[in-house]
DNA sequence: CCATATGATCAGTTTTGCTGATCATATGGC
DNA sequence: GCCATATGATCAGCAAAACTGATCATATGG
């Protein structure tokens, strides 16, 4: 039995039931973060730069698909509020080498709790194997389409 | 062995997952209906009407989380564009009852078969029975969550 | 060493979504 | 039946968001 919350006709569909699950994600992510005044890519931003001190804002960019002049202005917020530091790049004097302050790694720290936790509460439905299960089979097609859209730029640019 | 094009931080991370996959299949879609002049969701409101001929305007925001000022706008597009009618509705007055037009049907057949091309090409990488228990296990997990956060909305407003 | 490409930034514009108001009608208590 | 309150649709205007094109510094490959 199901509720009448789905309509019938994009049961099927992979496009609305993808999408449908980003929202109620992000509707719920963005409630957590809410008071720090910073928004879902504030947080990823720093997810990155965590565990990969140096990277620039070009390769922040790339994976998270947003443009170069917004992350100029999201980058902008974090070291504004102390979280993150644009160092010199060792290897190219154009970049900025990005790090978490003592802050940031903290405020991350503290923000990744709820972020948890809202993630466990929506995934509640499924049993443990589903779940990774799911995971490793959204992991699959995320990354085959992000060859082909990588092959596709490459017909482009010969 | 896998690409190095999703960060290892975000295999595990769901809502990263979720929300490249509907980047991805989302931009796609812009794609096919570029020429057309609209958006998803002008595709999204003639799906629904198609097959429930007299829905509301508020019906569709509900259920495509869409603010009502804004579908104004969605619904005075497609009327333009020939695709549906804005008709009295028999039980109020004040709603219209929203019906396609012979041109809106047609359109809607003939945009379906590229939107469905590039969903099962997203799909590839998976089996049919895996297929299957993708979109079993996303219905649950986004149905149980319209559920709690309909729970939510009562527990505020008793 | 030069032509071209790339990283970062900014000003200015376009696009988008939302707020609050308005009008018409509906609904529920009395 | 009547009034208070809620709801459906619309609009004008505002505010945030994202993009365009330019600029500057530096890198890279021939």
């Amino acid at each position: 039995m199901t509720s009448e919350l789905i309509p019938a006709e994009f049961r099927g569909n992979l496009g609305f039931l993808v999408a449908k699950a980003k929202q109620l994600l992000s509707d719920e992510l963005d409630v957590a973060l809410r008071d720090s005044g910073l928004q879902i890519r504030h947080f990823a931003v720093l997810s990155l730069i965590r565990r990969r001190a140096g990277l620039r804002q070009t390769d922040l960019c790339e994976v998270l698909g947003v443009d170069r002049t917004t992350m100029v202005k999201v980058v902008d917020d974090l070291e504004g509020a102390g979280l993150l530091r644009r160092e010199p790049h060792a290897a190219d004097r154009r970049a900025h080498a990005l790090q978490l302050t003592e802050a940031g790694e903290q405020w991350h720290s503290r923000t990744l709790v709820p972020v948890m936790d809202h993630e466990q509460q929506f995934l509640a439905p499924l049993s443990p194997g589903e779940r990774a299960l799911l995971q490793e089979m959204l992991t699959r097609l995320v990354d085959s389409a992000l060859v082909r859209s990588a092959d596709q730029k490459l017909a482009r640019h010969p």
